[in-house]
DNA sequence: TAGCAAACTGACCGTACGGTTAGTAAACCG
DNA sequence: CGGTTTACTAACCGTACGGTCAGTTTGCTA
């Protein structure tokens, strides 16, 4: 049989994290309550509880899938490029487009402040790495003569915060598809390290060649009325407030 | 006489502006409680409500701020500037700069979504004004051949993105002197849009030039207890929660 | 020195939100 | 079929935090 039960469970536990990713990186996980996802969801709080046990837990499994991405994409990305730069640029181009579409525009890293101390040593220790990892290669980029001479360290954090403020703007039903806006990125990006930068860049980021055809392509297991479905949007139940005001 | 009484309130109102804003900016608006704001300047909590009717005005307060600098430094940046491209890094070093140090490291524009609506319009319609304007500095720049041709909305994103992320891993107790900093910042920034991209970049932005010498500078005003002053710190009173408990 | 305003405190209120629990309804299993 | 598990809801609790207010301290003015 196709969706086992624990497929199913795994899929919807999937996109309570999305849902979650998506409102954290747009508005803030203070700034969103368990209320909001779960009405976007369709389904009441209490539901979400069967998937994490707590708020904060939500937020550790982003950064913990963003992570992963991240020291997948540093791989790919040491074996691929053949030279500091094209490592740097595949890692980052690779970084960005796993995470634009499994967490729906995620790219997260603002926030750990909310995380448990633990969880939070946990990611800090990681991201240390994972920046400390491109410095250096953008170090090996400057050794091996693709990479301008420049402060690593400076290079990284520039391009970390044009990278994670990519939330806070692209929306996946604006005019840019996520491989363009990628591709995009990664030709400014080297283009600002490059030791000989390309004459050119895009005038324009919408005539890019994308991959895919427009339009959403996710959709599955439409569920029964008050669970969480993957077509995204459903009447959903009202939440009301506790009976008696006060009085 | 010298600090009129209208003039000590207005240091002192900078003054927590400055406390609110430094913290908005490291861990986010709704991370960031009255009490502790009003505790890292030595008072409690009601003290606040003598400088700012409420929470979200310290945060509409900091937005004025920002986009005030904003558009100064955009005067500025097209009175000195001699060519699209010279105009825009200067209005986007005046930018950084001035909020640097005024603001304690602040470049806001994170957490508009806090805003009330009444604010939140304004704000997004003054931003969209200066983003309107950076995007035609580039096209200005694009034109005359000082810039490299390339959409300049996703060029203006970038620079934006990391400008941006600045609060979130600068300190200006730190290696690096706010000067410094902008320097290269601008520097980074002018080479992965000049036509010409320089040849180099600094290699340790520490080793940039400073103007001012080293060590915080600003010192003024030892109030009386409990009072806000400007020393920022000092042992601060305990905020003690109410005392009955519940039961 | 009295009078007064501004600055601040400490105790308090209302509420939104994270989290819990008892109960129901569908789905699964023998 | 009956029994059990899973998914979910409605109603509720505790509390942290924004905001208020009566009262005290400070310092200016006359």
């Amino acid at each position: 049989m196709f969706p086992t039960k624990e497929h199913v469970h795994g899929i919807k536990r999937q996109e309570v994290l999305r849902e979650a990713a998506a409102s954290f990186n747009f508005k803030g996980y203070h700034a969103t309550s368990l209320t909001e996802i779960a009405t976007s969801l369709g389904v009441t709080k209490a539901a979400l509880y069967h998937y994490f046990p707590n708020k904060n837990s939500l937020l550790a499994a982003c950064f913990e899938h963003a992570m992963e991405v991240a020291f997948a994409s540093l791989e790919r990305g040491r074996k691929q490029g053949k030279d500091g730069r094209e490592r740097l640029v595949l890692t980052l181009a690779g970084y960005l487009s796993q995470l634009i579409d499994e967490l729906n525009c995620c790219v997260v890293l603002m926030e750990e402040h909310a995380l448990e101390p633990g969880d939070r040593a946990k990611l800090v220790r990681q991201r240390d790495r994972f920046e400390r990892a491109l410095r250096a290669l953008v170090k090996e980029g400057i050794e091996d003569g693709s990479v301008v001479p420049c402060d690593p360290k400076l290079a990284i954090f520039v391009i970390l915060g044009a990278l994670n403020w990519v939330p806070k703007w692209f929306k996946p039903s604006g005019p840019w598809r996520p491989e363009q806006l990628t591709l995009a990125l990664s030709q400014i990006f080297e283009r600002a390290v490059s030791s000989a930068p390309a004459a050119a860049l895009p005038r324009d980021v919408g005539d890019l060649p994308t991959h895919r055809p427009q339009g959403p392509a996710r959709q599955l297991l439409p569920a029964r009325r008050g669970a969480i479905s993957v077509a995204s949007s459903r009447p959903a139940p009202k939440q009301k407030r506790r009976a008696g005001g006060k009085s």
